[in-house]
This record gives C-alpha cells, structure tokens and sequence, in this order.
RNA sequence: GCGCCCGUAGCUCAGUUGGAUAGAGCAACGGAUUUCUAAUCCGUAGGUCGCAGGUUCGAAUCCUGCCGGGCGCGCCA
C-alpha cells in the first residue's frame, strides 16, 4: 500500500508539471505543522513561481484546477502565500484501516522497500575482557533498531559486532592470566586486587608509586626467573582454566585485567624495566611495555603458543557470554555468529598494507607506513596521514578497518556499510571512507557501496559529563540494567501490588529496561543526553511505559470481550465498513494509516526518534480515545470500529515498541 | 591554531534538512473517576530559538562574525 504522502506527492507534482510545461517539479508534501491546515501541505508551488518568476498563489490555483485528489482529499485549500493544503477525507481514512484490518501479512499498511540492498551495519563493538558499559549502551541499541527497521523494510541485514578482542589486549589478557597463576603460587589468591587497592590509593605521591611499582617489579621478575618458559607453571594453569568454575572466574579476571591496565597506566614514565628472555636471548625492557611485547610476540606470528591462544580464546569465550547476557537483557539481537572481531582480521592485515603500497597509495613517513587522503590537515597545516602499519611494524584499527571494509564489501556483498560510533570517531570514518574511495575498495563490479557512519552523542551524568561513578569509573551496564529494573519493580509494587509475584517481574522488567532504551531512542542521536532514573522512571509522559500502558489497556478490553458477549476476531473479520463520526476516532484513525511514514523517515535518517514520536502520539490519540469513547459498552452499530480502531492500535504499539525497538509489550500492567 | 558538534520554556528534550502563530514531557496552577486499568484525560500559564549582521516571498534551520560549552587533530581504539 502506497503511503498517501508518495500518492499526493504524485499527483500534485505532476499537476505542477503540467502548468509549468517541465518536469522538474517537487510538490514538498510534508504533514502540515498545525491541525487547522490540515492533514498534509504541499510546499513546492511556491520555489516553482520563484523559478518562473510568477505569482505564487495564481500558480497554486492553476496547479489546483489541474489537480484530482478528490479520491483521497477534500478539496484543496490554497494558503498563505502559496501552501496547499489538504485535509483527508473519513472515507478514504476508512478504506486504508481495512485494507489494513483484511491484509494478514502483518505488515500494518508498510509497503517493502522497492530495491533492498544488502546492508551490513557493524554496530556494538564491546572489548575483550572487559564488562560492557555504558559507553556502549547507545551502539549496542541504536545499531540494532537500525537492523530491525532496515530488515523490516526488507533489506537483506548483516550484522556484524566488531569486537576488540586483538592488539595491545591480547597481551594484556594473557599478563593478566599469569598474575592469577602467580597468585595461585604465592597462596594470596587475590594480591592483584590488593595491589589494585594500593596503586589508586598512592596515585598522588610519586614516591609512594614508585616505591610500590618496584615492589611488584621485582617479585614479578622474581616469579619470571623462576618460571622462564612458563611450563612449570603456567602453562598448566592454563590448560587446566576450562575446568574452572566460570562465574567465579570472570569476576577474578576482570580485576586482574584492570590491575594490568593500572598497573601499565602508573609505570608510563617510571623508567623501570624488567629483564625477560626473547629468543633465548636474556634482555631488559621497559616493565610498562611487556604486554606489547607478548602481543607483538604473537602478531610476528614466529611464537605462537597453543596455551596462549587456547587461553585467550578461553577469556574471549567468557567475554560474549558476559555480553550476550547484556544482549538477551536489552532485547538486543546479536549473536556469537554475528561476531568478526579484530582477530578475525588478522591474518588480511599485511595484505592491506601491501596493496595499498603495491598501488603508490601508501608511503613511509617517520617509519610509518601512511595513506595521505586529500583535504585532511594535522596541526600544523600539513596532510594528515591515515597511518596503516606503526613505525614498529604493528598494525593499527584503521588497518583493520579497511581489511574489514573489503570483507564486508568483497564476501559479505554489501551494497552499503553502516558504522554505529560516537561521534568522536568522525574524522577516522571520515578518513577510512575517502582511503577506501582512493583505492577503490567501495566498489563492488563498478557500482559504488555506500559508506556510512551513523553517529550518536554522550551519556552524560546529571553533572553534565560523561556519565562516570563516584569513584570515576565506567558505569557497568549490568549494574545500570539492573538498577532500572529495581526502580521500576517498585513502582509496579505501588500501582499494583495484588499482581503475582512472577508477573510484577514481568513487568518490572519491560518497563525497566524499556525506560532506559526509550529514552535513548527519543533523543535526537546526534546530541548529547543527560541520563536520570528519575526522569525517565518517573512513569509519567514521554516514556516507553506510557505506550505499554496504552497496550495494556486493550488488552484489558481484549480479555473482558468474552465475558460481555462480544467476539473480536469474528465482528473484526464481518466489518465491512467503518464510522470515523466522533473527532477523537478519525484522528486516531488517520494516525494508524501513517505508520508507514515514520518508519520511512526512521530509516532514511537512522533516527529512532521519528518512530518514538510516531508512537507517542499514537499512544496519545488512543488515550483520548479511549476516554471519549467506550468500545465494549458502544452502540452496537459502532462497535466494530472501535474494536478494530483497538486492534490496529495495539498491533502498531507492538511492533513498534517491540519488534522495531526491542522494548518488551506487556498485556498487563 | 585547524576541524567537527552543540546553545530552543524554570528543567529534560523534539522540531523530517528553508514553510504559516516554534512544539512535547516534567515541574506549577485549575478541572475530570457510579468507568473497558487514573502509570489516564481536558484546560491555563510559560520562549527576543546564545548575540549581531546577511541571503529571500519566508530562517530555530543556510552564510559571515562574535560569545559560551563539548569533542577530535601521527603512530590508542
């Protein structure tokens, strides 16, 4: 079914085509500001008398006597200086909502895109080893309302979560590993999250981090000499991790990781080194670079250790079912079949840098090999370089960008790329895009893929900034998701406490989780937001329990049908026609036809927003709805208006909500 | 220094790419419940769209310059 905007658009434009004798004609038919004009206005007259030098109302009226919407509108209103305006007429209101009632695709009135186009939008991105939190909130739900949108609209999806699970962390994941054997050794199950403790408590003084630091040092360097290869001891630790309990294990992990992390963070400067063996060689490095060192170690790919690898695998396992947890929790889809993370990449790296050297297109600079795309400025007003191997022969993410851009574009067949970060990344994509357009590497046989990077703002605290703890660290989204749910199982406790235990958890749940995701969705991406339980869990106004209120309420209608002699399915399935007669059922009505239209400007902008208003309003209108007319008690001759103005509401709320935003309905609450 | 983003009601935010008298929610004030769920509805009040110019039939939106805030800018991701 064809949005009523598309036909007056149509229509309207060739009308103008006619009177001006040329083809170029936009009609700008836009939903009007202001109710009194009308349903929809036609904006494009009055460029058109600008570009034929004449007055604008004269040309709407001929462009109006020319015009035949009288299918669709009352007649036509000319307006201010040139507006047409058009309001719809109930009957044609009427037809659509029982196209919409007999059409059992589920499709509520949503014509499929004309030409789907393979879409891979890489969105989420979490670390390994680490928890997620919230600077991962906005990608994780923005990229997957875009899939659902997208594949809604019938464009082939795929997703793909890039996470960071290669580079400096691998080393990292595997020191971290060591430390917990270590710990293991010396009998102090936990010195790492002393130390930890300590190295945060003296940040202050130097002299007390200093001290500290070489305390560390040299029981490291002691454990190391001890141990060289590792096979005494740490190798069999790792063989024996999978057999360890799980639960217990990523939380110990997840200190030791951060202990690695401080600890390299306070050694940066120190000057300490530790002396290790590479390639039987005994040498000193600095301490604050041993992580790198093991990575580099492996990236060179000549030591490769089957523990190791194993070890890792075995942390990077433990990651994704952490963040598959968060996944299921936000409603999020995204599989482990969806992950090609840095790793995946690897071993395409060097081919990147060979290519594009093979080409000319990279050169050396400090040691580094770089890409120089036009049009980029450092600070001192020289070209900025797109740098793809560090002067130490390591990669870097933007390597790893274009080894990804080729895949998806190559093997994955995408006809377009949608990259989910914040905006601060705005320069790199900028950067990737115009490398990948000066090799070539965005089009697939001859047709340009196109590259999109769809940003979004910060999660500020109520202070303003970036949302952090007390203490100044990432808030865990666990821990955020959680806390949501907490809230919002007291309010249910309030309004409704006869409830069963089961179901006031049901509850608590979708209202919780679909607060915090509503009020992401409802921001305009682009900005910055401040994040407040209390607003967006006061219940009240412009947020998801607001609609799911209005669900629920049909619901309730639903279920007392029987007991008041009415069927549903059989008088929705009879109607032949319907009564639009009181204002508050045409509005609503007119509103269910247009649904179509916020999921098209949803996905040609990537903005959530347009579809959380649509479904605010909808909310709305059925809320006066609902208070002005009476379904179950209405005259029987009006009934089975009401009943399908019900049903086509509470089918749009839950797609909306649910299928495109991932925010749970409830038929009770 | 250069680049990107932002500044809209007391607060939190929309404003579909230049359309008409700038909209919501919260907070404030007034009203509605013998009711299919009041987590609701109806109404009142609240704005020099940071400031100053410019472009044009028309500017919160586009251009220029200021003011204020955030972010980014050669080997992190």
């Amino acid at each position: 079914m064809k949005t009523v905007i598309d036909v007056l658009e149509e229509r309207i434009g060739a009308a103008m085509a006619a009177v001006a004798g040329t083809d170029d004609c936009a009609a700008i038919v836009r939903p009007t500001a202001d109710a009194r004009f009308g349903d929809y206005q036609a904006n494009g007259v009055m460029a058109l008398a600008k570009r034929l030098k004449t007055n604008p109302r004269k040309l709407a009226e001929q462009v109006v006597e020319r015009l035949d919407v009288s299918d669709v509108c009352e007649t036509p209103e000319i307006a201010g200086p040139g507006f047409i305006n058009l309001r719809l007429k109930p009957d044609c209101v009427a037809q659509q909502l029982l196209r919409i009632n007999a059409d059992g695709s589920g499709r509520l009135g949503v014509e499929p895109a004309a030409k789907p186009r393979n879409t891979v939008v890489d969105f989420s991105s979490p670390n390994i080893a680490k928890e997620m939190h919230v600077g991962h909130l906005r990608s994780t739900i923005l990229g997957d309302a875009i899939c659902r949108v997208l594949e809604f609209l019938g464009h082939p999806v795929i997703r793909q979560n890039h996470i960071g699970d290669w580079g400096t962390q691998f080393g990292r994941v595997i020191l971290g590993l060591w430390h917990m054997c270590m710990a293991d050794k010396h009998g102090e199950p936990l010195y790492y999250r002393t130390e930890l403790d300590e190295l945060r408590r003296v940040a202050g003084s130097s002299e007390d981090l200093r001290s500290l630091c070489t305390r560390i040092r040299d029981r490291h360097e002691n454990d190391w000499s001890d141990d060289p290869t590792g096979e005494q001891r740490f190798a069999p630790f790792l063989e024996g991790l999978g057999k360890r309990d799980v639960e217990g294990l990523w939380e110990q992990f997840l200190c030791v990781y951060q202990y690695v992390n401080a600890l390299e963070d306070a050694l940066a400067g120190m000057g300490l080194t530790i002396r290790t063996i590479n390639r039987g060689q005994e040498e000193a490095i600095p301490y604050e670079s041993l992580s790198r060192r093991i990575t580099f170690m492996l990236q060179e790919g000549g030591t490769t250790n089957e523990q190791e690898r194993d070890a890792w695998q075995f942390i990077r396992k433990l990651t994704l079912e952490h963040c598959g947890g968060i996944y299921e929790k936000l409603g999020v889809r995204l599989a482990d079949a969806d992950v090609r993370g840095e790793s995946f990449y690897n071993d395409k790296l060097p081919a990147v840098v060979g290519d594009l050297q093979a080409s000319g297109l990279a050169a050396e600079s400090d040691g580094a090999a770089c890409v120089f795309p036009p049009g980029f400025k450092n600070k001192e007003g020289q070209p900025l370089p797109f740098i793809i191997r560090k002067s130490d022969g390591a990669f870097l993410y933007a390597t790893t960008d274009l080894a990804a851009l080729r895949y998806r574009v190559n093997e994955l067949k995408a006809d377009r790329v949608v990259y989910v970060t914040d905006a601060r990344q705005i320069q790199h994509f900028q950067m990737l895009f115009a490398v990948a357009d000066m090799a070539g590497w965005d089009r697939r046989d001859g047709e340009k893929v196109e590259l999109v990077h769809v940003t979004f703002g910060s999660v500020l605290g109520e202070d303003g900034r970036p949302l952090k703890t007390r203490s100044g660290e990432n808030v865990k989204l666990k821990e955020l998701l959680d806390e949501a749910v907490e809230r919002a199982k007291a309010v249910v406790e309030e309004k409704n406490p006869d409830l069963p235990p089961d179901r006031k958890a049901e509850i608590a749940t979708a209202v919780g989780i679909g607060a915090v995701k509503y009020a992401d969705y409802a921001n305009n991406r682009t900005s910055d937001y401040v994040f407040s339980f209390d607003k967006m869990l006061a219940m009240d106004g412009n947020t998801a329990p607001y609609m799911q209120y209005a669900y629920a309420r049909i619901k309730s209608i639903e279920r007392k049908a029987e007991s008041k002699g009415v069927h549903i399915q059989e008088e929705l399935h009879n109607i032949a026609s319907l009564d639009l007669s009181e204002p508050s059922e045409l509005d609503l009505g007119k509103h269910l036809a247009r649904y179509g239209e916020a999921i098209e400007s949803a996905a040609a902008d990537y903005r959530p927003n347009y579809l959380t208003a649509y479904l605010y309003e909808l909310a709305q209108k059925f809320s006066a709805f609902y208070t002005n007319c009476p379904v179950l008690d209405a005259p029987r001759e009006k009934r089975p208006t009401r009943l399908l103005l019900c049903d086509l509401t509470a089918r749009t709320i839950r797609h909306g909500l649910s299928e495109l935003l991932g925010i749970a309905v409830v038929d009770q609450m």
